[in-house]
DNA sequence: CCTCCTAGTTAGCTTAAACTAACTTACAGA
DNA sequence: TCTGTAAGTTAGTTTAAGCTAACTAGGAGG
């Protein structure tokens, strides 16, 4: 079974929440994403079953190198299309709103080309 | 209750059909999209009861003026978008399908931005 | 020590949107 | 006329992903 859009969501929020805090809990999730508590931990089990991740005698999410890859490659396509509309004159909040639906939907090959365009603007 | 992403789709896919024949039918969407016919026949039947369409004795779809403009507005959607990829070296197959993934999710902020950028390319 | 709060889980519900199976209806041709 | 096919519908299932209610477990303070 792949990994569907809501999945590739926790494991870019559980990355990028990794990079300001250590230890993240399932708690950081549920105020980092604004779902319930039930939701996120129903997500997470999912995810460590599907082996994304593994969550330690902590209760520390830590990501796999699988999950990891996945989630460093959503928060690189988050970055650049948000960076690219706010090039464009798009506000940062709407620019974020939006990198966060799309960066899901992309195939390679128009991420590679708005990458490009991103770089030259 | 707003529209969402799967009804925008049976739209837009309504409006394309009805500029290459006349009396569009629910079997011909169920070509176009690959959908079953159950699920066409589903689909219309909630579109029809929240009036963006209309079905008529000939069992012809025919879209109201709510119905219409949404179709106008993701058809425009998707292409100004796969436009813009093809510019920037994506095949069209590929800009076909990323442009109705993304076509839903872009706000009006960030659809007017690349707009423009086609435009200039 | 008891109590309360926070974190996390479990169970069960809801909605959206697909599906298959099985039905009706209408029409065309042998 | 009978029959087969095409179009459309209805009923019921599935999966994904959220939700609330209600539980457990563990630590801190009075």
């Amino acid at each position: 079974m792949s990994l569907l859009e809501s999945g590739e969501n926790y494991l870019e929020s559980i990355y990028r929440l990794s990079m300001i805090k250590d230890g993240v809990h399932a708690i950081d999730v549920v105020n980092d994403l604004g779902f319930s508590k039930p939701s996120v931990s129903v997500a997470l089990k999912k995810l460590k079953e599907q082996n994304y991740l593994t969550i330690n005698g902590e209760s520390h999410i830590i990501l796999t190198d699988k999950g990891l890859e996945i989630a460093k490659r959503i928060y690189e396509r988050h970055q650049v299309i948000s960076s690219l509309l706010v090039k464009l004159g798009v506000s940062k909040e709407t620019a974020d709103e939006d990198a966060c639906k799309i960066e899901h939907d992309l195939s390679r090959e128009s991420f590679e080309a708005l990458k490009e365009l991103n770089k030259k603007l």
